[in-house]
Parts: C-alpha cells; sequence; structure tokens
RNA sequence: GCCCCCAUCGUCUAGCCUGGUUAGGACACGGGCCUUUCAAGCCCGAAACACGGGUUCAAAUCCCGUUGGGGGUACCA
C-alpha cells in the first residue's frame, strides 16, 4: 500500500515554522516513499477562522517547493472565498479537501458514536463547566469534565436541542499506541477526558475530524508536532470505537526560539513568507528545516543537501527525539552557500525584486540596467547572506551620494591636505585612462600608490568613501568600472571640495 | 496540581539500538594566513556526554531515581 501523508493547517494564520518543519518531514517523507502528500484545510474553528490565510499559506508551500498531490480543488476554494482559487485548486478522490465542506460526514459518524454507546450527548452550560474546572482546580484535581450528562438516560437530551456529542472514554484501563521516534506510548484510561466530538454549532472538533478525514483519506502515516501526543490516545480510541484501521503514528519534537523557548514572534522570521521577505533562499531554509531534528547518520558530515538529495536520503525513522533550537546563524550561514552557489544569472533574477521593491530599479527592469546589474552581481555575490543585503550594499550605484564628511575620509590616517592631493591626483590618473574597464584602471592606480609613497589601504580607502561614501564596500576596482568615469570623477571632485577652507 | 515527552560542546548534531572512540562534524566564538575595505577561502584553537545510584572487567551507550527543560490539561488546532 502507498504512503499517504498530510498536512492539515488550520487556516488561522499562517503556519510558524515549527509547523513549517513538521511539514517538511511530511513532505520529504511522502517523496522519500513515492506516496502522496495531501494537503487539507481544518476550518473547524468558526471564531479564528480567517479565509484569505488559506491562499498564504499554499503560497508558502509552494515557495519552498513543497507541492501536494491531493487538495483542495476549485469549488470548495470558491466557497471558502479563495480569490484567483484556479491558481490553487488541485482536488483528488477523496475530497473535499476543506473540513467545513465535509460536515454531515462528520455528524454522521458523530450519531453513529451515540447509537453504539460510544459517545453521548451533552447540554451542559460553558459557564456550568468553567465552575466544574474551577472547583477541581481548587482541590488539586485534573480539570476534566465531571460526565454530568453521561449517566443520564439517554433521551434526556433530544437530537433537536443544542448539544455537544461527547466521546465516551473507558473509565478504567489504559490506551496504548506505538510512535514511530518514542516507541510505546501508554496513557490510563482514567485520565483521558470525555472529548467534545461535535459543538453545538455543528462543527467537529479537531479530534473528531482528523479521524475521521485520515481514514477517509486513506492516510497511513500521521506526522505531526509533539503537541498533539496527548490528544493521541482519544484519536485512538476513536479507530477502536469505529473498527477502523490505525495509522502509524510518529509525533515530532517542536522547535523552540533560539533561546530554547517557545516559538513567538518578536526576534526574527517565524512564517515563511518572513523568511522570504528578508532574504532568504528556498533551498536555504528547505535545507536547514530539514536538517532540524534530522541528520543522516552513519558519521556523515555533510550538511549541504539539494531537494533530490534530501529525498534519497530522508529517513523518518531517524528523526531525532529532542526539540530543536532554531538557529538564525547557521541559517544565514547556509543561505550564504547556497548564494554563492548560484549562477550570477541566477541570482541576479532572484535579486531584482529586492533591487526594485528598494526603489533602486524600476520595474520592469530596463535591459540597459539590467546589463548593469550583471556586471555588480559577480562584485557582491560572496559577500551577502540575504538577498536584501543588496540593498545596503550596493545603493550608490542607483543614486547620487552625499559628498563624505571630512573626517570619515580621513578615517585611514591621513591629513588634510595629503587626502586633498590623493583626490585630485587620482582624479587625474582616472581622467586620462584610455578606458574605464577595471583592468584599465587598476594599473595607474596602483602606481599612483607608489608614486605617493602611502598604502593601498589608505589610498583604496579613502577614493571607497569618496566615490561610494561607505568604508566598506564591494571590491573597489570593479565598482569604479561600474559607477564609470563621469560619475567617478565628479564623485571625486565633490569630495574634493569637502577639504576647501 | 495532574498527565505525557525529552536530556552529547552556547546551538544543530554523529556516536547510543548491537557497552571498549584521543567523543567526530557544522554554525557561532577566539587566533592566524590571504588582502584595497568587507566578505569568501585556508589553517589553528577553545568548547559537551545534567546529576546520583546501579548492572558490568568496562557505561555517553543498558536499568532506576533526581534535577532541569518542553508539551498537554478548551464546544482552539
Amino acid at each position: 500500500m502507498s504512503v499517504r501523508v498530510r498536512f492539515a493547517p488550520s487556516p488561522t494564520g499562517e503556519p510558524h515554522i515549527g509547523n513549517v518543519r513538521t511539514v517538511v518531514f511530511n513532505w520529504l517523507f511522502a517523496r522519500k516513499m513515492g506516496g502522496q502528500f495531501i494537503l487539507r484545510i481544518e476550518d473547524t474553528d468558526r471564531v479564528r477562522y480567517r479565509p484569505e490565510t488559506i491562499p498564504v499559506i499554499m503560497e508558502g508551500l509552494r515557495w519552498l517547493g513543497l507541492d501536494w498531490d491531493e487538495g483542495p480543488g476549485l469549488e470548495e476554494l470558491r466557497h471558502a472565498g479563495v480569490e484567483n482559487a484556479e491558481a490553487y485548486a488541485v482536488g483528488g478522490p477523496y475530497g473535499p479537501y476543506i473540513q467545513s465542506e465535509r460536515l454531515p460526514l462528520y455528524k454522521q459518524v458523530a450519531e453513529e458514536l451515540v447509537a453504539a454507546g460510544w459517545a453521548y450527548r451533552c447540554n451542559c452550560t460553558p459557564e456550568r463547566l468553567e465552575e466544574v474546572r474551577q472547583t477541581q482546580r481548587a482541590r488539586g484535581q485534573p480539570p476534566m469534565y465531571d460526565r454530568h450528562c453521561r449517566y443520564r438516560p439517554p433521551d434526556a437530551i433530544s437530537p433537536d436541542e443544542p448539544h455537544v456529542i461527547r466521546l465516551k472514554v473507558p473509565l478504567t484501563g489504559r490506551t496504548v499506541f506505538q510512535d514511530v521516534i518514542k516507541g510505546e506510548v501508554v496513557f490510563e484510561n482514567a485520565g483521558i477526558d470525555d472529548q467534545v466530538l461535535l459543538k453545538s454549532d455543528g462543527f467537529p472538533t479537531y479530534h473528531l475530524a482528523v479521524v475521521v478525514d485520515d481514514h477517509y483519506m486513506k492516510v497511513t502515516h500521521v506526522i505531526r508536532g509533539d503537541d498533539w501526543v496527548p490528544s493521541t490516545p482519544k484519536h485512538v480510541l476513536l479507530y477502536q470505537a469505529l473498527g477502523w484501521d490505525l495509522p502509524v503514528f510518529c509525533h515530532v519534537p517542536l522547535v523552540t526560539m533560539p533561546g530554547g523557548k517557545k516559538l513567538a514572534k518578536r526576534e526574527g522570521a517565524t512564517s515563511i513568507t518572513e523568511f522570504r521577505k528578508q532574504g532568504y533562499l528556498a533551498e536555504a531554509l528547505l535545507n536547514f528545516l530539514a536538517l532540524l531534528g534530522w541528520a543522516p547518520g552513519e558519521g556523515e558530515t555533510q550538511e549541504i543537501f539539494r531537494r533530490e538529495e534530501l529525498i534519497e536520503r530522508f529517513d523518518l525513522y531517524r528523526v531525532n527525539r529532542a526539540p530543536a533550537a532554531f538557529s538564525y546563524d547557521k541559517l544565514d550561514w547556509m543561505n550564504g552557500v547556497y548564494i554563492r552557489s548560484l549562477s550570477p544569472d541566477e541570482l541576479l533574477e532572484r535579486l531584482l525584486p529586492f533591487w526594485q521593491e528598494a526603489g533602486l530599479v524600476p520595474v520592469p527592469c530596463p535591459p540597459p540596467t539590467r546589463a548593469v546589474l550583471r556586471r555588480i552581481v559577480p562584485l557582491i555575490q560572496e559577500r551577502i547572506k540575504h538577498l536584501t543585503d543588496v540593498v545596503e550594499m550596493t545603493d550608490f550605484f542607483f543614486v547620487d551620494i552625499a559628498p563624505p564628511s571630512a573626517d570619515d575620509m580621513l578615517a585611514q590616517g591621513l591629513d588634510a591636505e595629503r587626502a586633498r592631493e590623493v583626490l585630485r591626483r587620482t582624479r587625474e590618473v582616472l581622467a586620462d585612462v584610455p578606458d574605464f574597464s577595471e583592468e584599465a584602471i587598476e594599473p595607474p592606480l596602483r602606481a599612483l600608490v607608489e608614486e605617493l609613497g602611502l598604502t593601498n589601504r589608505q589610498v583604496f580607502g579613502l577614493i571607497r568613501v569618496a566615490t561610494t561614501g561607505k568604508a566598506v564596500s564591494p571590491p573597489l576596482f570593479g565598482t569604479l568600472s561600474i559607477l564609470g568615469r563621469e560619475r567617478v570623477l565628479a564623485r571625486l571632485e565633490a569630495a574634493e571640495r569637502q577639504f576647501q577652507p
């Protein structure tokens, strides 16, 4: 039987990076096993529901290269109010893939459970429930539903009045399940709450919906975050009540923030959209995420794995049991590695939107500008860790700079008189070179250093500040060449004027 | 509180299952080389088996406990 796994986000916002890592494991496992990866939208929480996040979630997955074999089709996406639904519709033989489109199914299963004595109706008010919990807490007891309605006559609550349906958890015994990375996990039934399966608004809770859908969608491996472990016995009970085969459970450890603390906005990106905006490459993020909690083992020290290599080597059974802290440092390094591995043309394509976003390059990019960009790229390729870094590093190519302060230009220890001389002589030399190519510029400039009896650092440093306005810039000769004679001479002159009394 | 999970350098990890390693790699960090700045690259360095008991000739590896961390405890997922 073919492996079938799923990612089932709740459209209440963008999944945080820990969830995304879990998706990566699901996807990798499906691809590795030649199985199917299913996308299912779990929109059963009507209070927090935000339909506009559905396409955002899908865009994120696509950007990362995590394609799904089955998922919401055209009609369901339109029902959900997704604009441009055609762009996202995939469909599949076990749809619908949006839970709000499957309500009758959940209702039917819940009623079957009631009829079979595995569930019961409950019309306790939220107020009563809260009261019960309060007193339990006060007594130091675990807060659980007190099963008030469980012991009322079956016809005490009419199917027509508002009520919920709860799972009738066995009072004794234990529920056991096997987990791919944890092994056997045991729960005492006495500690398991009579979970609500069907809410009073007719929507199922996660617990009912996930079991029903995973069953009917023929999901073979439930790979999800560790936080679901305590709910799993409820699901197991449901499978048993329904007489359905259990899927293989695999609870992967959670991802924490660098400090080891819970994932939270604040410091750094937490969603795919944010990483994308901050100039990370999809292939770098994928590589990084795959290695967060998983390693090929067997003494392997390689860390850079292309998508195909990840698929080939990924092993669900080797996923680490301990939680992993997200490391922006390591991601940044890896992003740099991927940036450096790109061809200059490819890098240019990736960089273009960031230059445009910053307003440095027009949209669309005119061919002559593109030619200039193509010359800039090799100069900055090994100097950026994020695509966004290019903006600050190259802005002086596109906009006029203010003449640098005298202080900035004297940072290399020259006095004003000397600095003026250097700038003047540089201007003379550069005015004379036959063409403004890097090759034509470098030798006379080096000769000038000799002539003035100064160091490379002193002379080139000054020229750098004068022409780019920065103490740190791409390599000088290439930079000057791209800037062009006219602008270089003008900036040198402006810089020189800074020393006029 | 109760339940569940987890524990190797600061971080990600290899090693653990099938006890015997100078406990390996990477990021970050420190130093050096290269060098027009910054990077990149190369070399070197510092850095870990949480603690306590067992079992054993031998424990990072197996068992128990402690501590610590995380998760769950909703008509959220």
